[in-house]
DNA sequence: CGTCGATTGGTACAGTTGCACCATAACGCT
DNA sequence: AGCGTTATGGTGCAACTGTACCAATCGACG
């Protein structure tokens, strides 16, 4: 292997460039050209790393993803070994708001990739911020009875995203709200 | 007035050529020759009714915005005078769900617009599916100790509009979702 | 030390972009 | 009929787009 250097660590520079760009100005603001100056490196390096643009937009979201994963899984697991059902719930709800630079702009690339992706039935899983998986922990953390509540409450969450983005509702109330409804849920008399 | 031609047909026709362009690849789809072409019409004649690209967008989505006003407004005087709160508030949530091809395309342009007119505070207002009128009937049609639950429910309406559009969830079921809200909310014994 | 593959840089090119410019046609008015 | 406004069409241009191509450089291994 000659001159060794960090594939993933390059790639990841990268990425974060078509995030920054993308969640400023949409997608038609990650051009090669721009990608390359505002991560500092010449545009030939994109081709390399990625090769065309479709790939490079393709990756820098896939990396997203994964990124966003490990930080939210790594927030959860902050809460300790088996933390009560409700304190688990209202974590992997907040996930969904934009309460932290990172969230936010993991919100914003989504948003940005959302409608170009949604045409490709195969692309249309990497847009959704909501993995399957959570929607059935979710499911499982409620009572049987509740399986509709479960689902609106992600959906709600999904919504106050929206609001929050907007700028037409404070982190604060969004979490209130969804406050309200987890007392509503875990109240004594199901 | 010489050679008389509606104008406000002439730009509702580009518009609506804006609206399929931007609801099936996103914003960098809709550029003026594209435009045209969708439209059948040369592409200097979007230069003179809108003006240049940034005017053509703008212009092309308040056209969808009143025009998707109207027609939640038809929907909802449809439902003759005086409804009752439940059928009303039912009417209004499910304006924000894509229930067919017209409002469909509304959120998915909507969506289009998203990222790339929330950097522009003067804009961000335009790209918003909920009008603060919406929010405020809302509130009203619940009692006064329902104010959360009444954002929440928009909130929740909103979030499942995003469920629908990738195809994760079935329009019959997100009706149904809402509709146990309703019932819950609007049970006797509030 | 030389060699080979990994990596980088620069550039060239065809296509597309937004927009400005100029001529001309169509029409209502006096 | 003539004029002025309104509308239309076509074309040109500089800037930018994605990407293919060529050359050079680097480092590890033989």
């Amino acid at each position: 292997m000659p001159r060794q250097v960090d594939h993933e660590e390059r790639r990841r520079h990268i990425a974060a460039a078509v995030w920054r760009l993308a969640a400023a100005g949409g997608l038609e603001d990650a051009t090669i050209r721009r990608v390359a100056a505002e991560a500092g490196v010449p545009a030939r390096q994109l081709q390399y790393y990625f090769g065309t643009r479709e790939d490079l937009l393709l990756g820098a979201l896939d990396l997203l993803n994964q990124h966003g994963e490990a930080e939210a899984r790594e927030r959860i697991a902050a809460l300790g070994p088996a933390p009560e059902p409700r304190r688990l719930l209202r974590s992997v709800l907040l996930e969904l708001l934009p309460l932290d630079e990172g969230r936010r702009r993991r919100h914003l690339v989504h948003a940005a990739y959302f409608v170009r992706f949604m045409a490709d039935e195969a692309l249309r899983d990497r847009i959704r911020d909501t993995p399957p998986e959570l929607e059935d922990l979710v499911a499982l953390l409620l009572p049987e009875e509740h399986r509709d509540e479960a689902e609106f409450l992600l959906a709600g969450a999904a919504g106050l995203q929206g609001q929050l983005l907007l700028g037409h509702m404070s982190a604060h109330r969004a979490v209130e709200l969804i406050d309200r409804q987890l007392d509503r849920l875990f109240a004594p008399a199901g």
